[in-house]
DNA sequence: CACCCGTGGTC
DNA sequence: TGACCAAGGGT
């Protein structure tokens, strides 16, 4: 039982598992678990996060990545709070209707929260019935059957319970790899047992390559010992997240000297960061520096207030600090 | 539709 | 250590 779905007899609260679902997307139950907890005890309502500002929610996300999530639930909250006096919509075209909330998240809300039968389909339910009907196609061609399957089979007994069972079934026992056939309730009815395709199907993706690029980071204090930062643009990698001043990511491993402060000397190693689609290395340089027209001092004890990435908080660490 | 968007756990 | 991958959404 996870901590935001509802005991038996009770009701499941619609906010929470808005804030679950939305930070589940790509993300494990183990990670989301401690951070839901967190956030929930700092916006405990939508009221509340609707009222906090951007720069809050981004702090409270820090670390969870898909930092486009928390920008999304936000809005979401506003449009709640503006749009339905409050109220988290019960229905699938309303709810998909708000930003961050797709196909998934949407049918999983109005399953989970509110026992309306549909079913969701996350990629525990989608592997179940590529297997279940044995559907071998590739993967881009795998939504079209997969949601034509989920829709029949919707229906009203225990719509909530259904749905949750569902992607358990994928994940403990119809698992990507070494599959509990054995302990599978569908076993006899499995088209992909039957033909012996339980382990090959659904076909894996193409692996995606990661170019490999390079930067140098500064880290650069003032003499009151704060240390530079900069605001990441909104859109894009890291959007709106707070970084240390480096050089352009470029594919050409060259320490890069800045162009403002002094006594810059580079600190030995290197920092490694893997992104979705990037694989990045960054070598740190120390120094001073005193005023800077884009970025903005912080004093390193209240790190703790400012919406760093995992990547800054690497370089930090790097440097002895955090 | 292909591509973009993080991170930490696991084997 | 490296590859894989997870309760996806937006463009």
């Amino acid at each position: 039982m996870l901590p935001w779905r509802a005991g038996a007899g009770e009701r499941a609260d619609p906010y929470r598992v808005l804030v679950s679902e939305v930070m589940l997307q790509q993300t494990v139950v183990k990670t989301v678990e401690p951070r839901f907890h967190m956030f929930v005890n700092r916006f405990p309502a939508v009221e509340a996060l609707a009222a906090a500002s951007v720069d809050e929610v981004l702090h409270a996300w820090q670390g969870l990545g898909y930092y486009r999530r928390a920008r999304g639930l936000h809005r979401a909250a506003g449009e709640i709070v503006r749009n339905h006096g409050g109220h988290i919509p019960d229905d699938v075209e309303t709810l998909e209707g708000l930003p961050g909330i797709g196909a998934y998240t949407a049918r999983a809300i109005a399953a989970i929260a509110f026992n309306r039968p549909v079913v969701p389909v996350d990629g525990n339910v989608r592997r179940v019935l590529a297997r279940l009907a044995a559907i071998d196609r590739p993967a881009t061609k795998l939504a079209a059957p997969i949601a034509a399957l989920a829709r029949k089979l919707e229906s009203d007994f225990r719509a909530s319970d259904t749905a949750q069972a569902l992607m358990e079934l994928g994940a403990l026992c119809c698992r990507p790899a070494n599959p509990a056939c054995g302990t599978c309730p569908w076993e006899r009815c499995c088209r992909s047992r039957a033909l012996g395709l339980e382990t090959s199907l659904p076909r894996p993706p193409e692996k995606i390559r990661r170019p490999e690029l390079f930067a140098t980071a500064w880290l650069a204090r003032r003499s009151d010992g704060a240390i530079l930062f900069r605001r990441r643009p909104d859109e894009g990698l890291l959007g709106g997240l707070i970084e240390l001043p480096s050089s352009p990511w470029c594919g050409t491993n060259a320490i890069v000297e800045p162009d403002f402060g002094t006594g810059f000397a580079l600190l030995p190693g290197s920092v490694r960061h893997v992104f979705t689609h990037i694989r990045l290395e960054m070598r740190v340089m120390t120094g001073q520096c005193e005023t800077h027209p884009d970025g903005f001092f912080h004093p390193p004890d209240g790190c703790s207030t400012l919406a760093l990435p995992t990547l800054t908080r690497k370089l930090l660490r790097h440097a002895g600090l955090d």
